[in-house]
DNA sequence: TATCAACACGAAACCGTTTTCGTAAATTTT
DNA sequence: AAAATTTACGAAAACGGTTTCGTGTTGATA
């Protein structure tokens, strides 16, 4: 076992002192070309690398990014989490990642507990539970002490940060809209009442495409499902309680559900019932037939959310910047759940 | 924006000296309780919390744990990550995720870089690119350094240190020997190239199934795949050419390809040919028929691994304990991809 | 009343860097 | 030859904690 090395174990073994180690290491002008080969040569031989830990000490810097998300177990947020770890890494910052499990509490000790010199910024996506409470106390204490914080797809207008969404309400309209196209009137909508804001969105984009199309509202039409669960029997209820021509539901999930409740019914996808999701993971591709979806290019918004991050980290602009909201536009895949 | 405060702030604010307030709040007996008192208050006025990198500086720990896994959007290392999340969490430590993408530079370049003082050991498991080259010298260095590390699912015999594997052959051959007892005899074997030791893991208990029950080996019945792609062309020609009355996937994407494939071709799951998979991820739960599959139990062999890392660095022993490779004993759970 | 322990606190070292400043010695300038 | 400048390096402070080791002041003991 051959431990770190360390500048002071350089001074003592070539004879020189500390600041001349790290001098020669930087390639200062200050000491002869002698010693710093010397010392270099040294230090090359015996693998000497910097200790990450005393930099971030005294650079008050740790190049590192701090992300906090629901879930990881989560395509959506998979994908995003990629692209941040790919830009951060890139530009020489590392990821420590929290998962808040749709808590408060968790989400408030981690990023308390990261806030204390472990990270120089947050990439966060909050937890159900706090958007439920809508307390965002700890997020505002953070931004107070000058750790800035981007939010991304769900966000909170109470908070003052940058952020990044989805235009979820736009392209829930899209999605609405190509369902009409394709003759539909009545159409459902599968949500879910977890993610507030997010499906609140979605469902004004729903309302909204309706409403432009002379389609009357039918509160019946929607249906409000616990997350995650197995939710055959509701779903196949509302099949058998309601005449529908069209689904759009908030995930992939409910809407592989959908699939497989219509096809046991006996029914024709996309001929007797069309259907979208939202969330172009693997279910949507592999389906059958394959899944209509929105796709939400988590990768480009983790991407941006980091690239804003970092851009605030390290701006020495004695005036900030005022806050962003970057809007990523999501597009809408046409596949076999709703075209032959 | 008020930014953190220091022991020192504190000393000076109180006008006393910086070691009184470190010894004042950690609750020493060396301290009156009247400066005790007085100290607390101001702290926990200002909401004092000390700099965890001063203490990692200070104490040679970073409670960081460094994971390297090949990919994240990826069921398996999702589920194997949030288990090791979850119980380093719970035992105070954080996680600094690093994305190998498969990748052999990346892998080695993100280890030395968190190996400088930012981890106190790593969990990782093989990228593709490594397994190929078997090269492990970075590893060897890291632990060389004193720095443990915990390998698991992708791991290499050639490395000293703890592993967590899962009983890929036994689980192989027992799924095998469940579709002989549904009255198979042709069973395909479809596999990828990608994950040297796994895949041949689980092939070898694919063979050892048909020895044990007569049946001859026929190598036309394997499959070899590209990992991830649209495989479609390739597995219909593959069961045009074959009579196949059942087939082991070594992941669920192939397993739902499959499916589709044999759904097209007009034949019956699992009436006409019986489907296994790998990972019991959502593409086997919401499949239809539902995918039976090998349960790997990524949070479980997560758990443990971290655990495992955990008891390691924490170890005060001046003997080190033996390496230890411990089995997680994976489930095959039979669906209706196998049983009506 | 001299001795001694207990009490309550401060000084300083240390973790591993970087960086400012000071200073002998060598070299150049006048 | 004296003065000024350059060269090459070291001492020390700083980042924010912890911890060991004094030490002056009490109060108790002999």
């Amino acid at each position: 076992m051959k431990p770190k090395i360390t500048l002071k174990d350089i001074a003592k073994e070539l004879d020189v002192s500390i600041s001349t180690v790290s001098k020669a290491l930087k390639n200062s002008k200050e000491i002869s070309k002698d010693t710093k080969d010397r010392i270099k040569a040294f230090a090359k031989f015996y693998n000497y690398r910097p200790n990450n830990i005393a930099l971030s000490l005294k650079n008050k810097r740790t190049k590192n990014i701090g992300v906090v998300i629901p879930d990881i177990v989560h395509h959506f947020f998979t994908t995003v989490f990629r692209g941040i770890e790919m830009y951060a890494n890139q530009m020489g910052y590392n990821v420590i990642v929290c998962i808040s499990d749709e808590s408060y509490d968790k989400e408030v000790i981690n990023m308390e507990m990261l806030a204390n010199g472990s990270i120089d910024g947050f990439i966060l996506s909050l937890s159900a539970e706090t958007q439920r409470k809508n307390d965002f106390t700890h997020l505002k204490e953070l931004l107070d002490q000058g750790i800035p914080i981007v939010l991304f797809d769900r966000v909170a207008p109470e908070v003052a940060c940058d952020k990044v969404i989805l235009n979820d309400m736009e392209i829930a309209r899209e999605s609405v809209e190509h369902l009409i196209e394709k003759g539909s009137k009545k159409i459902a909508l599968i949500t879910t009442d977890n993610y507030f804001n997010v499906s609140e969105r979605r469902k004004d984009g729903y309302i909204q495409a309706l409403k432009d199309n002379d389609i009357p509202f039918d509160k019946n039409l929607i249906l409000t499902l616990p997350h995650d669960l197995d939710n055959t029997k509701l779903i196949t209820e509302f099949f058998q309680k309601n005449e529908i021509e069209a689904v759009l539901c908030v995930n992939e999930i409910f809407a592989v559900q959908c699939m497989s409740v219509i096809q046991q019914i006996g029914l024709k996808i996309p001929e007797d019932i069309s259907i979208i999701g939202f969330t172009d993971g693997i279910l949507s591709r592999f389906s059958s037939p394959k899944l209509s979806t929105v796709a939400q290019h988590g990768e480009k918004m983790g991407g941006l959310a980091a690239e804003m991050l970092i851009k605030r980290m390290e701006s020495t602009e004695v005036v900030e910047e005022p806050f962003r909201t970057e809007v990523i536009e999501a597009t809408l895949i046409k596949r076999g759940s709703t075209i032959n």
